[in-house]
DNA sequence: GAGCACTGC
């Protein structure tokens, strides 16, 4: 063993015990560590070594400091126990209330005993948020005293924070280890692999959940370990149960660990009888607080920001009414917004100190949040005393039938009343008042939220899992599997892009479709747009229609923003008029003021750049042709004709001249949304998507000649197999008129349709 | 004449 040289420089009271053969553990901290055998003991003596195992670097005092701390966490009393079933098992399946200290402390525990670093592989940790990814990196790679991006990093979209070679404690999102699942199916950087925050069953999650129970089988070199917040772990357990049926082994569900959490006790109340209008029953609820409780501040769960707004306004209102009547026994009220589209700095409000007693002596202020869910898992406010919960939320909803997502106010599931609740008791004891009634918090709420997977559009998802090789989607070893329908639907949809042949095998086209982070029909259209010499508008469109909306609309300046938006549209459609907003924001980037001048928001159009510029780099990858034409109404055309390629199938017809349409084979009646540009009614539009809210409208919208239609999508618009209406037929005068134009040629020539299954 | 629950690649 040789002298390390990174302690050349330190003076030799601070080099570790210096040189000697006699006692290796106290050069080498990890001396006699077995990789997976390792004992709580070992662990333990090696973290209070005084050389840092991985850097051989002296600990710092920060280290100490923070070391202490971490002993007091409930899982780090359970380190024996946890280590022995790592050693001893494949799958595990860990439970770890809010406060145990998983997310940090399991990763460490197994580094220590995986000893990833010494067999040149990763432990992966997945989280379903970016910002979870970053700060637990961080926070861990303090605790493990190195530098973050060196031994301990992070990965997720736009931001690599490891180093390759170094890096053996990894914190990603879970798509993000989805998308290195597509290109290397083994996942052979990672000898363990642990899926954290299960029970949110994110899609990504999922996914992953069937990928790694079947690549346990092949690669027995890889742990995993399966970490879920609340108690439906028997539903992992029996799912991850190892059943070795050539060995005659019984079935027996996969092991369970498990961790007591630490928050503080929180009472519950229910009313007595069902609220007719949640949000007036809220406010009540929060003024009451107000008046009758002790100081502390509250969290109001509302669905969405109108509502939120509202309720803030009129809480201010009357809380400032009832200072004025009796400043004496009532404390100044601060009400405080949050929503994901609120800007950060004003969603950061939310930290502000509650305000001063309104004179010396009076009762200290008060400071309620209302909130959206992105107060349930995403943010942590500390301070929270008093939880006011109505029971719902809005929730993704998935209809296959008309293939349209949607967002519902539907009522919570016990599940997420309960994390609710429990955001009272993170500092001391709380109150939670839930405004339905105990009967039915048991009877008529769900267990757990309704898992994504079985409430979106799997279009996406599918292409995923054909590019991950999985043959049988239909039989793939779902946690929850999704309807059939859906399923069915986006088969078909994948099939009419030809990203799958007929017999559903993963064309060369839908292999690069795949390695786009986009829709199929977005990448689709991308991926064809060199063919109309127009790949760079549709670069920039495809990453325009990927980020938020960019149109701000202050309530105040209604008429400004609306003119300053007509300023900026193209007449021909909606898709035209983001580019020429990309554009003019790219042209005047270097002033400040434009975005906001414009009424437009700058984060977004920043976003919109970013993602531009790495779907650049994977088009680069694949050798796509980044191009474009001098003319601008042969581009335009070009333009349009691309978005045909991917959108075929949201094209719809105008029916009357109420400026209705009826969407193409699913005739579902729709109108423009009253934010499409279009400064005519033209007869055929294609749009980006269909939303259903007050009305079905079509959103983001652009003219189309029905001839592209028949040229560029045969298949879909075979006429032999087209439902019969007004559609079909208007479509039937442009195949005749075509037909007489090409001397009656062109049908035979394009494919023939094989096997569609047409539901009406 | 409407909207944007929340994430993620």
């Amino acid at each position: 063993m040789v002298d390390n040289p990174y302690l050349a420089h330190l003076p030799p009271s601070q080099r570790g015990a210096g040189p000697s053969y006699s006692s290796s553990s106290e050069k080498e901290p990890l001396f006699g560590f077995l990789p997976r055998k390792v004992k709580g003991e070992q662990v333990r003596k090696a973290m209070e070594h005084q050389l840092n195992p991985f850097t051989k670097l002296p600990h710092s005092a920060q280290y100490r400091k923070i070391l202490e701390a971490r002993r007091a966490l409930p899982v780090y009393s359970q380190m024996d126990e946890f280590l022995e079933i790592f050693s001893k098992n494949q799958i595990i399946v860990m439970v770890g209330e809010t406060g145990s200290g998983k997310t940090t402390q399991i990763p460490q525990f197994v580094t220590y005993s995986d000893l990833p670093h010494t067999k040149g592989k990763l432990v992966a940790c997945t989280q379903p948020r970016r910002v979870a990814a970053m700060s637990v990196a961080q926070r861990v790679a303090d605790e493990m005293d190195v530098q973050l991006g060196k031994q301990v990093g992070y990965s997720i979209r736009f931001e690599d924070m490891t180093e390759a070679g170094t890096t053996f404690l990894k914190y990603m999102t879970d798509g993000m280890l989805l998308r290195e699942a597509m290109n290397d199916k083994e996942l052979s950087r990672y000898s363990t692999i642990i899926l954290d925050e299960a029970h949110e069953r994110t899609l990504a999650t999922d996914i992953l959940m069937g990928l790694l129970k079947n690549l346990a089988k092949r690669r027995k070199d890889l742990k995993i370990i399966v970490m879920s917040a609340t108690l439906d772990a028997v539903k992992f357990q029996k799912y991850f149960s190892l059943h070795d049926t050539a060995a005659g082994e019984e079935t027996s569900p996969a092991p369970l660990f498990k961790v007591p959490g630490r928050t503080h006790p929180v009472e519950i109340f229910y009313t007595q009888e069902p609220e007719p209008d949640y949000v007036e029953a809220a406010i009540r609820t929060v003024l009451m607080i107000h008046r009758a409780e002790d100081p502390g501040d509250i969290l109001l769960f509302l669905t969405g920001e109108e509502e939120i707004e509202d309720a803030c306004r009129k809480i201010k209102l009357e809380a400032d009414d009832l200072l004025n009547t009796d400043p004496s026994s009532v404390g100044p009220l601060m009400c405080v917004p949050l929503y994901s589209s609120l800007p950060p700095q004003q969603q950061q409000r939310i930290f502000d100190a509650a305000p001063k007693p309104s004179q010396e002596g009076y009762p200290p202020g008060r400071k309620v949040v209302v909130s959206t869910n992105i107060a349930e898992t995403s943010l942590t406010i500390d301070g929270i005393v008093y939880v006011v919960d109505p029971g719902f939320s809005k929730q993704k909803v998935y209809n296959p039938r008309i293939r349209v997502e949607s967002l519902l106010v539907s009522p919570i599931s016990k599940a997420s009343a309960q994390q609710r609740a429990g955001r009272a008791g993170r500092t001391r004891p709380g109150k939670c008042f839930r405004l339905y009634t105990e009967k039915d918090f048991i009877s008529e709420l769900e267990e757990q939220t309704h898992p994504e997977i079985l409430r979106s559009n799997l279009a996406n998802a599918v292409l995923e899992l054909a590019k991950l090789g999985i043959k049988d989607l239909v039989r793939f070893d779902y946690l929850d599997a999704p309807a059939p329908e859906t399923l069915m639907r986006a088969l078909e949809l994948l099939n009419y892009l030809a990203a799958l042949d007929d017999e559903g095998e993963l064309t060369a086209l839908g292999g690069v479709m795949a390695e786009f982070p986009l829709d199929p029909q977005l990448a689709k259209m991308l991926i064809v747009s060199p063919e109309f010499k127009v790949s760079n508008e549709i670069l920039t469109i495809t990453a325009m229609l990927s980020i938020p909306n960019v149109w701000l609309r202050p309530p105040n300046q209604r008429a400004a923003a609306d003119q300053a938006k007509a300023m900026l549209t193209v007449p021909e459609g909606d898709h035209l008029t983001m580019l020429n907003v990309f554009n003019n924001y790219s042209q005047n980037k270097h002033d400040r003021n434009w975005a906001w001048n414009n009424f437009l928001s700058a984060r977004a159009l920043a976003q919109a750049e970013n993602v531009r510029a790495q779907l650049l780099r994977t088009m680069e990858k694949y050798d796509i042709d980044v191009i474009s034409l001098e003319d601008e109404k042969k581009r335009n055309l070009g333009i349009r004709q691309a978005l045909t390629c991917g959108f075929f199938m949201h094209v719809a017809h105008k029916e009357g001249e109420k400026g209705s349409y009826l969407t193409v084979k699913d005739n579902q009646v729709v109108a423009l949304h009253p934010s499409c540009g279009l400064d005519s009614q033209p007869e055929w539009v294609l749009f980006n998507e269909f939303v259903l809210t007050k009305r079905p409208y079509i959103r983001t919208v652009t003219e189309v000649k029905p001839e592209w239609l028949l040229e560029y999508a045969p298949v879909y618009f075979d006429l032999a197999s087209f439902p019969e209406g007004e559609t079909k037929s208007a479509l039937q005068r442009v195949a005749n008129k075509r037909r007489g134009i090409s001397n009656g040629g062109g049908e035979e020539t394009r494919p023939k349709k094989k096997h569609k299954k047409e539901k009406n």
